[in-house]
Order: C-alpha cells, then structure tokens, then sequence
DNA sequence: CCCGCTCTTGCAAGCGTGTGCAATGGTTTC
DNA sequence: GAAACCATTGCACACGCTTGCAAGAGCGGG
C-alpha cells in the first residue's frame, strides 16, 4: 500500500545504455556531456518518467532549493500578499517556499527555524516574531541565509528590510496639518511589533517637535476588530480627535467603519484618517483610505537577490521608502 | 563563504561514546533506546547543536514529509485562510507545506506537480487549476497522494473535496424569493472554475424549477474589480435586478460598493445581495454581507486527515454543506 | 608519427540517514 | 542451574545522487 515505486538514475541510464554519470551530469547544467548523450538520457528519461530526487542532491550539495518562510497570522492581507511576491521570486530562481506559521511567540519561531535547518534549507525568511540569538547563531553556523523583514532588531549576518517607518509618520503628520487637524490619535495595537512601534514613536516624536498633542491608544490583535474598539475608545474621548494614524490598514478599516456606521461622522469632513500597508481593501470604495504603500515586490526581490548573491559585507540593512497613496480619507489630497 | 558546517549523527555518536546507530534510534520514535544512551545522546545532540537531516532521512523513506500545496492568486482572502488552515493542520501531524504559486494554466500546475515529485512530496493538495490527467497518472504511480479542493472533476485515486454548491445554490434562491425579491442576476466572473460554474448552473435550475427568469453576467477574473464591473452591467438594464447572488464574496464586495456608492442603491432595501466563502470581509459594517461559510478548518482537517489515514476507499470524494450565514445583505432574515 | 590538448565518459567514493541481522547481557521461568 | 526470552547495541548495507579523477577518443601541429 506505501510501496512508492520510483525510477532511479540508474534505471534511466540503463535504457539509455549511458552511465549512472551521465544521467546526473545531463540533469546538472554546465555538466560536460555530449549532445547525442544528453538525447538518449533525455528521451529515456522521459519515457519512464524520471524525475531527479532533490532530497538526494539536496543531501549530495548541502543544498536543498527551500527556503523557509516564518510567518504568523498569514490569512491577513498585508501578509498574504508578501508571502505571494516571495514565493514567486523564490520560483523565479528555481527554489522552494516551505511555508510555516507560527503563533506570536518566540518559541514558536525557534522551532520553526529548527526545522529549517533540519531540512538544510538554503535560508529563513522571518515575517513574525524574533528568534532567540543562540538559533540565529546557529543558523549562521550551520549557513543559513537569514531575512528579517520590518522586525527592526540587529542580527548578526542578517539581511534586515525595513521600511522608512519614523520618516512615513512625520509626513502622515504633515498632511493632517494641512488638512487643518488639530487634535491628533494615533490607534495602535498591543502586540508591539517593532514596526508598528517605530510609527506611533515616529509620530508622536513629530507632533512633539511640532508642539501639538497627540493621543496615543493601544487594543488587541493588529486586526479590523480592533480598530473598531480603538475608534470606539478615541471618539468618545472628550475632546474628539480630527484626525487618527492608524498602525496599520487592518485597524484603519476598522476605525473608518466604526467613525462612518456607528459615529455618523463624515470623512474625511470631520474625521481624516491614514493607514499603512496599502492593502487591496483600502482601495474598495467604501473605505478609500491614504495610506502607506508597502512595496512588497521590491521587498521580496531584494530578499531572495541578496539570498542567491553572496551578499557584499555579509550581514547588511536595508531600508525602504514608503510611499504615501492619497485617497480619499483626509482633505484636501 | 558557502562552506556550511552541519553537524552529523557520527560527531554526536563519537561525543556520546555510542554507535551512530543508538544516535538514529534515539531521533527515531519507537526504536529501541534504553534510557541511559538516550540521555547522553540528548546531552550530546544538544551541546553540538545537531539536528537530524531531514533529507537524508526522506531519502531513507521515500517519504520527505514535505506536502506541497498548489495554488494560484493566494493573496485572495479566501484562498489564504485555507492555506492557513491547511499548513496548520499539516504542522500539527509534523509535516511541511511546500507552496507553489502557479497562474492560471494547467501547464504550470503539471511543472508543480513535477516538482513536487522531485521532491518526494508525501501529497499534493491542489487549490487552483487542473493538472493532465497523465501528470496525475504519475503522481499515483509515485505514491503521491492527491487532493483537489474544489475541482469538481474525477481522477483516479484522488481525495476530492467539494461542497454542495449546487444546493447551496437552491438556498440562495429561497433566500431571495422570502425576500421578496423576482428580478433575479447571478455575478459570475468569466475563469469558469468548476465550483463557480456549479453555484451558477444550481441557481439557473433553481430559478428555471420556480420558473423565475434570471439574468447572468460574467466578467474577468474572481476580484472586487470585476464585481465592479459586474453591478455596472446589471444596475443598468432596463428591469434592474432586485438580488444578485454573487459566485463569490469578492465579486460580493465589488458589487455591493459598486451599488451602494456609484448607484445610491440602499441594501437591502433595493438590493439584496448574497456571496459565497464568508471572508473576512463579509462581516466588517460597511458590508454585513449574506453569504455561504466554506468550512476551511474542516476541510483542512479532511484533507490532511486523508494524508495521514490512509483511505479507506482509495480514490474518495468528499461533499461538504456550507451554510448561510444570515447578515444584512438580505431582507428580512 | 608522436606529443599535447580538449571533450567526453565511466568508476568509485562519498553525502547522512534508517534498519535488518546477529551478538551481547540480563532477567524470568521451570 | 539451564533454557528461553527480551531489551539493547553495533555492524554494515542501502537510499539516489554528485563529482573528482583518470582513462579513452579525436585532432591538429610539429
């Protein structure tokens, strides 16, 4: 009943009346052989079926072709979407996704990259939470490639992308002052990522620097039901905030919804309100939110380049611009 | 540069002062260990830092432990909860999903299957498009086992898991008529995916079985924007449909903002609308979307239950119930 | 005609595991 | 006390592949 039957090199070679070599080097590019060999392999090949066992020349080359993705909560857009570009420039350059969710702790992702190197996967890309120091230690021991994206925490030999966090909440800042808010908020999650962080941080600094006050509240899961407690939370606050910088698109939508449906109040008049990640939902037309754009193509392709090119000084940071998308939810785009 | 150093079960052995063998029973559940060696070999494994190749050890096997899930546009909301529910479940039976994003073509289905033989994968799950039936041939012949999640057509050996569309289809059309609604439309994109065509043709023969007329519209991909599209065509004929029941929340979206905003619908009042999958989405307030529930953890579940069990019968198919979930996209629920 | 060169090919040694087989030592049973 | 049994352990082979090495083939130049 388990009995996998599969054909072998051997097998191929047989048929074809060439060594066991042959068949391996007309299925290695760049191997030397000759035309008239590579036709008989390939068409013996293909006549029974053959595949290469990649677990076997993973094993041969210390090399398997995966790379694991670490990654929590993956059915949120913003992540779902990241992952799609990935995956797809994984693709591109003959590798794998293994795909591994885990819950927000640290525990979690320090089995997951365990695993990763019990598959001796070419490298780890890590979307969620923060592995302990001695496992990316052994992660670069053992040559694993490590990619920490918007985790914003040095690592050893590590390639860290980042985004322009602290620089995209100044200038959320600047456009609810001309839109002519005065009394700011800004609806974060619980959870404490370092991105979401570096954006109320980035903008509480700027409304400092600007002198004016900013209301700073923290709910839950970095989720649309959130933002709807936050928004319930900010506008029953006395003095009721213009305008809110929303962590995050999910907790954007949540608020809007919350503000339109259960507050009566109109956006942008009396409430503008700005998101970040650029999800597909901030398009729809009922939300029509500004946000920040995540640029999670050139996020992905400068992952897997720097996995596939030996990096130039080994463990390197990258910081990416975000780039404002003005819709509807604040005056005067 | 590339020199990974991998530590392996004869270092583990030598530091132990046992066989490498006691080392490959101690990793090996339900090999004879006493408690002692398997001790030191913990003490040893841990102080090195080793973890068992899984490569070599699939090699071994045949068998890699590796499951591969095919898909296509899987930042789709519906699609990427399935993912989640599946690649949890995998975990939860110590396996590892493999992702592999195709377009739409059966040829990039066949080269993922392909793949996921090189790889030794112990199944497939398919989520999008449909691979030769020769390419399937193979995988059986592998020892692959295979899923298809919504496919809606036969192949030998194959775990086949689909819902009532067709009845669910029927309830939509109840639905509307307690409604009151007698102008009805069916919003279809134009890919033909068998589950899609399936909830269409169950509403056509409803609708012909109440001799009700029904009106239906296909346009481009399964996306909001297509639902766009689809309210404009239908909004302006000259009998305005009073329900239109949408092959997918997406399209759902696209429509009920497309007629809210741009036609100054109100729902339900003037529209009832119902979608299909319960994403997300569907339940935020500015959709409060009617619509059938895809059970993902279940299905999930089935799927990597069959993996794991092997089958009873080996080729099987499995029909689940979806069940409406009543929100305020519909009269009078 | 021989030397040296290039291109191709086969041999065989691994890569890190799992596991059947036989040997060992200890324990139970009669 | 001997026989029978059991748990544990080491040996050695197999899994399917890559690749260094050496040998063979073909060929042009001297």
């Amino acid at each position: 009943m388990n009995q996998k039957i599969f054909v072998s090199a051997k097998e191929v070679a047989d048929r074809a009346g060439v060594s066991r070599s042959a068949v391996s080097r007309t299925f290695t590019p760049g191997a030397s052989v000759s035309e008239e060999t590579r036709r008989r392999v390939m068409e013996a090949a293909e006549a029974l079926g053959y595949h290469v066992n990649h677990l076997a020349r993973g094993l041969m080359r210390n090399e398997s072709g995966l790379v694991c993705l670490i990654v929590s909560e993956m059915d949120t857009p913003y992540r779902s979407s990241l992952i799609r570009a990935i995956s797809h420039q994984l693709q591109s350059v003959s590798k794998v996704a293994m795909l591994i969710n885990t819950d927000r702790s640290d525990k979690s992702v320090d089995d997951a990259l365990r695993l990763a190197i019990s598959y001796r996967a070419d490298a780890s890309i890590i979307l969620s939470g923060m592995p302990d120091r001695s496992i990316t230690d052994l992660c670069m021991k053992s040559g694993q490639r490590l990619v920490l994206i918007n985790r914003d925490e040095e690592r050893e030999g590590a390639l860290m992308i980042n985004l322009h966090d602290r620089e995209a909440a100044r200038r959320a800042l600047i456009a609810f002052q001309r839109a002519g808010c005065s009394r700011l908020a800004f609806a974060n999650s619980d959870v404490g990522t370092p991105s979401l962080m570096a954006r109320e941080e980035g903008f509480v600094e700027a409304a400092d620097d600007a002198g004016i006050d900013v209301v700073v509240e923290r709910f839950g899961p970095t989720r649309y039901q959130s933002g709807v407690v936050l928004a319930q939370r900010l506008l029953t606050r006395e003095a009721r905030p213009e305008a809110i910088f929303c962590a995050n698109d999910l907790l954007a939508c949540g608020v809007l919804d919350t503000a339109r449906h259960q507050f009566k109040l109109a956006v942008p008049e009396e409430l503008c309100v700005i998101g970040f990640d650029d999800i597909e939902q901030s398009s729809w037309s009922s939300y029509e939110l500004t946000t920040f754009a995540q640029p999670v193509d050139l996020i992905a392709k400068e992952a897997v380049a720097w996995l596939t090119h030996p990096a130039p000084a080994d463990g390197t940071a990258s910081r990416i611009r975000a780039d404002l998308i003005w819709r509807g939810s604040v005056r005067g785009g």
